[in-house]
DNA sequence: TATGAATGAGTGTTCATTCAT
DNA sequence: TATGAATGAACACTCATTCAT
């Protein structure tokens, strides 16, 4: 899912050969890159802000990460790996090996949203991040090609759904759209307010595109 | 709509005696921040990028706004403002006396859509900035609040359905929510692809919110 | 007094065809400096600052005098114009034909702290503009020679009184610092603390000087 | 004696822990901003000028002080310390034990005087600062309480003089500001002529003194 | 590995000044 | 006379980055 094709020209180190400590230094300047990103957004969120959340240096972060674009690009990968590990878990126990189509939509839509649900600051550094990264000539970092990743496995659900005579005929791009924005809108309501009732919430979303997608008199 | 909480102590002029000659070059300093706000997001939106695409020199910019933060905000002033008189006529153009819900909620993605299909670089910089604007502590200045004003005009549309019988029983909230998302989702998906049929997609849009709202047997 | 050596190498305005206008103009442009440098000190005593207490436009300024110097020098010779003309009906009010150098003296004391009393801002205005007013190379305008100027009648009047006898031997020229020192001072004391009894302080003063200068066993 | 109430709310560095190599940067940081204001006044004093003298790029400042307020209060800091240093050898170096009021009110103006003729651009720049440094309101960082903390030494030792029946009855508040003026004085003195013979200048201030202070027949 | 020190570009802002109207 | 508009330099400050230690 990570599109290695370094971004800003800037060469990763190679991930093989990395000790313990560095890797656990990685991880807590990634933690604590979310934490800020989280908290004073993504223009807020700079190295001496990061270093400092983290207790080090602020050479530490030059040091283990090429420059900010890897820590920051590293932020996204690390949050999307542990999704889709997460994904990836929620898919082998709760699909059956006949599951429909909608099986697989409201899985995907559970699956993603309690996994928002459980990390809400990460993923909301994760929004940030995807909207305001930018490379050298101000191109977004995660644009068009990033997103249309992203979707295609709900687009290829809906396609699925439409064939088997589940789904309507709504355009599955259109479904695909609407079914991220969602998700990715849980982000700031669960933010906004910690109080929410997160199930009730989860539960509202999959019926609205139950409805949203199912064919007339289906299922 | 505009609101007027001072969010950085910062004292607009009084909008009242304003030279035609200042009207034009603030005017003309509002679209090139949209401009620039658009094509390099809203950290790489500086003042002297700004000044510079208007082709003037940066101290300009803070001779016609008190300061970057009433410039932003007046970008978003006048954006909303725009839609909402933009709103207003298809309202007042579209509607039947008698409009029921679903006309009303048709309307209201319609003409949302419609505005943005017209104006999708303004739009594009109003969400980058109503995502990233924040004021000297790190405060997001278009925050929950604002949001949940902007969404009471579709709850209470909702409310009106499901009481009415015309709507199903869900979560008016949830609900509006999906409502913007899906809207403001429109302005990135014709920024990256500008040949999109957007009669196309709104279509499939109010479809899609048909289908999600409608009453079991309804209409 | 002043001197006319043009400071800065500025030209001013001919002062002769006047119109009353402008005098006016010039006239409250001076108080409003006045007022500004005394509540906001030199450095925030900007042009901007001084038009909108004056509630004209900046241009204003600029219109009326050369440049900043010029007012700021204006300043200088309007309090200092105004000073002496009060030090000399003081001196023709109160100094009898056969007056001796105390008389003398304590006269130069009592008409400066009583002109201080009256218009304190003015002076600290003035105290200000002397300390900090310097040309574009960074030399301070009213220097060393501004300030011996000052202190001549001062230096004159103590030797007069050393040759009749009346002041012992004390050297003229640490005197004439000492005394101005503690007339400036009085500025100060004055708007440090409002409520102070002007009167007293002033009669401790020249009692102070008397006991300083008088001969050992004279007067 | 110094004064801890953070004038600008921004917050020092924790003096302890500082290397050699940043105590040394600070330290010639602090002499080049008394170089300079001491040359081209409190106006003039620029960060990048101040740069500039110590050779180094204008962030070095930033990195050592938090603040320009930070600088300019550590140069104030740092003079008085000296001076109270100084002052306090002197003290302990001249005064027996059963000093009067009269050996007291003198070794502290020689004291004060002779530090002075030691480090007139030092305290050339304190005077400037003093009567320059504001906050962000327009307010004097180092107003009449802190004048008063200054005058309350002389004040003390003037009661003294006076139960003791070595000075007469004068206004010891009055008496303290002719002792600070003329001793602040003594800095543009020695500024404005460097030929001056201090060693003659401190007495005749001295003798001054003594003359006002000293009761009728004493001593 | 990690730090502290330094750099230089870039930020928003203020300012004195100029000029057409 | 007076204004509003614009300029360009200077200001304090922040930032990502580099590098010797």
């Amino acid at each position: 899912m990570r599109s290695d094709s370094g971004s800003t020209g800037q060469r990763r180190r190679p991930e093989a050969h990395r000790s313990f400590i560095e890797q656990a230094r990685r991880a807590q300047l990634i933690e604590c890159a979310i934490e800020v990103v989280c908290e004073l957004g993504y223009g807020g969120a700079s190295l001496s802000r990061i270093a400092e959340r983290a207790g080090v240096s602020k050479g530490v972060v030059s040091y283990h990460f090429v420059g900010k674009a890897e820590l920051i690009e590293e932020v996204v990968h690390d949050v999307l790996a542990r999704g889709e590990a997460y994904a990836a878990r929620e898919w082998f126990d709760r699909l059956p090996d006949d599951a429909g189509a909608w099986d697989l939509l409201s899985t995907y839509l559970r699956s993603n949203l309690t996994y928002i649900a459980a990390h809400p600051r990460a993923l909301q550094a994760l929004v940030q991040i995807i909207g305001n990264h930018r490379d050298g000539e101000g191109r977004r970092i995660f644009g068009p090609a990033w997103s249309a990743k992203l979707r295609a496995p709900i687009e290829s659900i809906c396609r699925g759904g439409q064939e088997a005579g589940e789904f309507r005929g709504f355009d599955v791009h259109v479904m695909a759209i609407a079914v991220r924005r969602v998700i990715d809108g849980f982000v700031f309501e669960l933010l906004d307010h910690p109080d929410l009732d997160a199930a009730a919430f989860i539960e509202e979303v999959v019926d609205m595109f139950d409805h949203a997608t199912r064919a007339e008199r289906a299922r």
